[in-house]
DNA sequence: AATTGTTTTTTCGAGCATTGAAAATAATGC
DNA sequence: GCATTATTTTCAATGCTCGAAAAAACAATT
């Protein structure tokens, strides 16, 4: 059920939500941008606001008289948010490392620390213990801001359980079944989410690139792994405004090449860097393949390939071909306006891109509605962070400072 | 944009909206239910009811007194659906043959037209004014209903525009890219809305099975073509719970067998009925489909199939496969609990099932999450009737009657 | 230095929808 | 006829928004 009973309650926590995201997405505004932004009067502005003062929410920003901008009129005092109003731990969890970064409210890294995962630690650890202690550890080292620890995002591959409390299946070693995200949120008494990595790299890269906001697009990761996030035009902020795939083990070719996931023929076991570097030196499609691959190694091929090496460039063909048919069968489910390449594998974009617009352009979707924008992006690494970064803000500014009930006003009336 | 400001007034029409969709999916209810169903307090029911019982939206049910059933204390009086409130004009389009029905507003078929389409029909009239032709034929048939008429919904096959206002491509000769929905809307003077015919029979066969109203389902239709609608848990009634695909059109092979939509490969190719009798008697792959099968030839087949005959089975085990891949893939996108096929070709589920679990099996998601439930409906017509009716009436419900300012307060206070 | 003009922000009263509690209503059971 | 019981309405309180008017804070002008 996502409809619910609407009373004064609801019509607030909506309004000061409306209020946090717009300041979420364009940084310190005036009472009167607000007040245009958000669509609410001057007056209810007042009271809202008032009240977000009083909680310590957001503080009145003291701006340096700038000499150039003289302007008429009362001057705008703009509010941002307050940064030690809350913080977040974020943990990226990845095939053979780990990062675990403290943000404060107003999304600025306060400390951060990098953790190389080798593939039995999960099996000498218990992973929910093991990120209890990075945690613990990055508590003890800024014990300030630990007391205001609001909230726990965990970013991660694989496939989550319905409610998106654990892993059914991760590539990450001995990771998948065990409950760690509940295990943090008894031992730290606090909200623990996870979120898939790919689904996190398409609302990062959508930060990134405010024009993507009024279209719907298709995020693909090329790299170690291949996986997609979707999202939708509009939605800013808000829940379910972006959706979440498997797209690197869509079946590509029935009884095909052998995937990390152990199943045969799926996109991955041809488009990823294991995938790609098997085609091109000949290896069975059937080789179980390595746990990882160096990135050198990776890089060279991609340099061989654009040198015009035939057997490089002959895998990057079979790449495209298998990340082409992938789109274009997905477009039968979900055609978006925009389809971005991310990650390692961007770099070998254009060497993939005929076959990938070959493939296309036989789906009926896209001779209709014509081609989708493709555009490669390089880094995955920053998208990722921010699309954690911000999912777990935003989770603070809705879930939690939203639903504050009114301070403000009781408490003056009751001191008047 | 989803997310508006909120006051008092989108507070009366969400919660009056809560109580049409109660009524709506569970038929007339007592204050007291509508106040449990809907979390509402009896105060607000009071208030809620008195306002729509003025404004001729729902009436008291006068019950007949049942002898069996006498409970103490003051009898219950349930509400219903004042049936004379508002009429809606559902026109379902197909390929060869189109229908429209009148219904009122509590969901009563009224009227209908049945009328056959000839292939070449819409070339010779432009739809719009053939659609307007017979509603206005249906008015004059019914003229009470007609002053009440509140809005026309549409069922069509094809690719709609991005706002849903056309099509931008359609099996149905010569209907698409011509504008008949809003030059009926600028007939009629009404809200004219356009639906998948795949995402009602999703929508509707929900409706007709309501445990699947907590589960995520595909409905694949499988007759003259293929298509698919998904619906989502929850969300009874409400926007965006189902979603549209081109199933039908998804790549099943590389430049395999001709599609009647022109291009190659797709699974209707070789799921649909004349894919799969384009198979079993060895037409070769690329032979122009005819535009439509007597659905004797498709019967005859199955029961040749049923029968064992070699040549039948066979091309159902080639259309299983297509199907169950191209499920396989989707499910890479959109994992549901339960699959559902419905129409013509549920008859002939049992001899595509092995190709279709086979190639499910394949999937990771379905070794992860386990195969989805997969179930065979027969008809087809039912469900894309109901769902298109439910979306017609909830339409009006929402949008119209929700929205309607509070009149019965202001009224009896200026009276008083 | 005082006044005027401009823009931002706050105050104030009205309006509306909700709620819990209490009261009224309408039937059955004895 | 009266007690019991379940449904429905009434009532006063609460909390939110909004428009209009007032206040505040500055720049420009006289």
């Amino acid at each position: 059920m996502t409809r619910f009973v609407s009373d004064s309650d609801s019509v607030r926590r909506q309004n000061r939500g409306l209020v946090l995201s717009a300041l979420r997405v364009h940084g310190p505004l005036s009472r009167t941008v607000l007040a245009s932004q958000t669509g609410l009067s001057h007056a209810s502005m007042t009271a809202i606001t008032q009240d977000l003062l009083a909680q310590h929410i957001v503080t009145e920003l003291a701006e340096t008289p700038n000499s150039d901008a003289k302007t008429r009129g009362r001057p705008a005092v703009r509010m941002g948010f307050n940064r030690t109003a809350a913080y977040a731990a974020l943990f990226e969890i990845e095939v053979s490392r780990a990062r675990l970064s403290l943000v404060d409210y107003g999304g600025t890294l306060v400390d951060r620390i990098d953790l190389p995962l080798a593939p039995t630690l999960f099996a000498t650890i218990a992973p929910g213990e093991f990120l209890r202690e990075r945690i613990e550890y990055l508590r003890t080292r800024n014990p300030v801001e630990a007391k205001t620890l609001r909230r726990i995002a965990i970013s991660v591959q694989g496939i989550l359980d319905r409610d998106g409390r654990s892993l059914k299946w991760s590539p990450i070693a001995h990771l998948a079944g065990t409950p760690f995200a509940d295990s943090l949120a008894d031992a730290f008494d606090l909200p623990v989410t996870l979120y898939k990595r790919g689904r996190l790299l398409a609302e990062g890269t959508r930060w990134l690139n405010p024009e993507l906001h009024d279209a719907s697009v298709a995020t693909v990761f090329v790299g170690s792994t291949v996986a997609m996030g979707m999202t939708f035009p509009g939605e800013i902020l808000g829940r379910g405004s972006e959706g979440t795939t498997e797209f690197g083990h869509m079946n590509h070719m029935p009884n095909g090449a052998l995937c990390r996931c152990g199943m045969r023929g799926c996109i991955e076991a041809y488009a990823s860097d294991y995938g790609v570097l098997r085609t091109a030196y000949s290896v069975p499609e059937t080789t179980t393949p390595a746990p990882s691959v160096p990135p050198q190694q990776y890089d060279d091929l991609i340099q061989r390939a654009e040198t015009g090496d035939r057997s490089a460039t002959h895998a990057f063909n079979i790449a495209g071909r298998a990340i082409g048919f992938g789109l274009s069968r997905m477009m039968a489910v979900f055609d978006p306006s925009h389809i971005l390449i991310v990650g390692p594998g961007a770099r070998s974009f254009e060497l993939m891109r005929p076959e990938i617009e070959a493939a296309l352009a036989g789906a009926l979707v896209c001779r209709v509605n014509g081609l989708p924008a493709i555009v490669a992006y390089r880094d995955e690494k920053e998208p990722i962070f921010r699309g954690l970064m911000m999912k777990a803000l935003n989770e603070i500014d809705q879930a939690e400072f939203a639903a504050l009930p009114t301070s403000s006003r009781g408490i003056e009336r009751s001191a008047g």
